[in-house]
DNA sequence: TATAATTTTTAGATTAGCCTAAACATTTCT
DNA sequence: AGAAATGTTTAGGCTAATCTAAAAATTATA
C-alpha cells in the first residue's frame, strides 16, 4: 500500500472519468494521451506500470480499465478534488471558474484525516460547485438523474444540475450570461441548421446558446406547477 | 519566473531557517544534509542548481546564503506553511502535533490567490499554533522577543511563547504534561549535573524537564504583578 | 482481400532528484 | 609544520516520468 505519486493518481482518475463515457468502460491509449496532453508512448509506459501494481487491467492494443483497487483510489481522488472545490467556493469565496486548477493540486495531498475533517467541516456536501457528485468516505457516489442539455426535450421544464468543470472559459461564459446552477431552463426551439438552442431561463429571460455550449451542461427535469 | 519545484522550495525554506541559527547567516552543506536527511552530495548538486538560478549565493567549501530573490521565496513558503497550520488547528480542530507533516505538503500548492484568501479567512493571524510568526503578504515577519528556555533566568516569570514544531514526539510530550502556549513558567532550579530544570507552571504545578526539552521551548518575559 | 491509414507499442534518449564511493579541501591535533 | 580527522565536491549510477522516431498491430478502404 505504498502511496502513489500524483502522476499515478491522475492516471487512475482520468481512466475512471473516461471509462464512464464509453459503454464498455474500456479506455484507449490515445484518449488518455489526449486528456493528459502526453504522448501515446508515455501513456503506454504508465499503463504497464499501473498494470504491474494491479491497479488497472491492461491488454496491449486493446485498452485499459480499472481494477477494484484502482477504482477505489480513483474515486478517493475525485472525492478529494470535489471536497476541495467546495471549500474554495463556500468558504474562501472563489468563483467556480478559478477552482479546478487549484483542486488539481490539492487532490494529491496525502492525509486521510485531513479530508475526513474537511468533509465534516463542510457538512458532508453531496455535490460540488459544478454540480458533480462528491463520493462519500466509503466511495459511494450518488448518481444524479440528469440528461445532457444537447439531448433534452423541447418545451419541457428543466433545471441546470451540472456543468463541465474543466474549462474555465466555459464557466466564465456562464458567469457572463448569468446562468447558474439550479436555474430553470426550457428549450423553446432548436435550429436545424447548426443546432443552436433557444432557451428560456427562469420563465423570463431568453437566451441563444450553441450546441457546443449545450454539450457542457446537464439538466434535471422539474415538476411543472 | 518559472515556478519552482517543491524540492527547490524546501531547500530555500531550510536554508532560511538554518541561516537564522548562525550569526553569520552562512549555512553549511552538512547542516542542510542533516536537516533534509539527504546525502551531502545531493545537497551540493542542488546548491549548484539554485546558484545558477540566482536564488542562493554559494561558494564551494565555504557555504550558502540566500539572495534577495531566494529570501523572498523562502519567506513566502514559510508564510504558506504557517497559515495552513493555523487553518488546520483553528478550523479543522487538528492537534498541534499532527499538522506539520500536512503543512509540508500544503505549503507547495501554487496559487497566490489561495493563500491571500486563506489569510483573510483566518483573520490575518500573526502567529501559528506553535507560536511561530507568520510573515505577511509583503514578507514582513514580526520578531518576537523571546529567549530559549534553556538559557532563561532563574526565578523570573516567563510565558511559553514558541515551541519547536517539527518533532511530533516533542509536541505529544507537551500534550501529556499539559503544557500549552501562553502558560506561565518560572525556573525554580537547574541541576548542575545534567541541567535538568525544575519548572513552576501557572504558579501552581511543579514539573521537571530535561535540558533537551528546554531547548525546544522559547519564552517571553512577563511583568510580575 | 490486399493495401493504406490509423493506432499503439517499442527503442532509445533526456531531466530532476536522489544515491555511494572516491577524490579533494579545510580544519584540528600532536 | 606535518599528519590525521573532518567536511565537501566530483564521478558515476539509478529511478520516475516524460519525449521522438521507428516498428508493429489493428482497422478501414478500395
Ligand atoms: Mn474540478
Ligand atoms: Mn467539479
Ligand atoms: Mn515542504
Ligand atoms: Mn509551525
Amino acid at each position: 500500500m505504498s502511496t502513489l505519486s500524483a502522476v499515478e493518481e491522475n492516471y487512475l482518475k482520468y481512466i475512471f472519468q473516461l471509462s464512464e463515457i464509453f459503454e464498455n468502460g474500456i479506455v484507449k491509449t490515445n484518449d488518455l494521451a489526449y486528456k493528459l496532453d502526453h504522448s501515446a508512448a508515455s501513456v503506454t509506459d504508465m499503463l504497464k506500470k499501473l498494470s504491474e501494481k494491479k491497479l488497472v487491467a491492461y491488454k496491449k492494443y486493446y485498452g485499459v480499465s480499472l481494477t477494484r483497487n484502482g477504482l477505489t483510489i480513483a474515486v478517493q481522488v475525485l472525492r478529494k478534488h470535489r471536497l476541495w472545490e467546495t471549500f474554495l467556493v463556500k468558504n474562501l469565496k472563489f468563483t467556480w471558474d478559478k477552482i479546478h486548477e487549484i483542486a488539481e493540486q490539492l487532490e494529491h495531498i496525502q492525509s486521510d484525516e485531513l479530508i475526513d475533517r474537511m468533509d465534516q467541516y463542510l457538512g458532508f456536501p453531496k455535490f460540488d460547485p459544478h454540480g458533480d457528485p462528491i463520493p462519500d468516505k466509503a466511495g459511494n457516489i450518488s448518481l444524479p438523474n440528469v440528461v445532457c442539455l444537447a439531448d433534452a426535450k423541447l418545451k419541457k421544464q428543466y433545471q441546470l444540475a451540472n456543468v463541465n468543470d474543466d474549462s474555465a472559459a466555459f464557466l466564465k461564459y456562464l458567469n457572463k450570461i448569468q446562468l447558474k446552477l439550479n436555474d430553470k431552463v426550457k428549450i423553446l426551439d432548436k435550429e436545424e441548421f447548426d443546432e443552436t438552442i433557444q432557451l428560456l431561463i427562469n420563465d423570463k429571460k431568453q437566451l441563444t446558446i450553441s450546441n457546443d455550449a449545450a454539450h457542457n451542461m446537464w439538466v434535471r427535469s422539474v415538476k411543472e406547477i
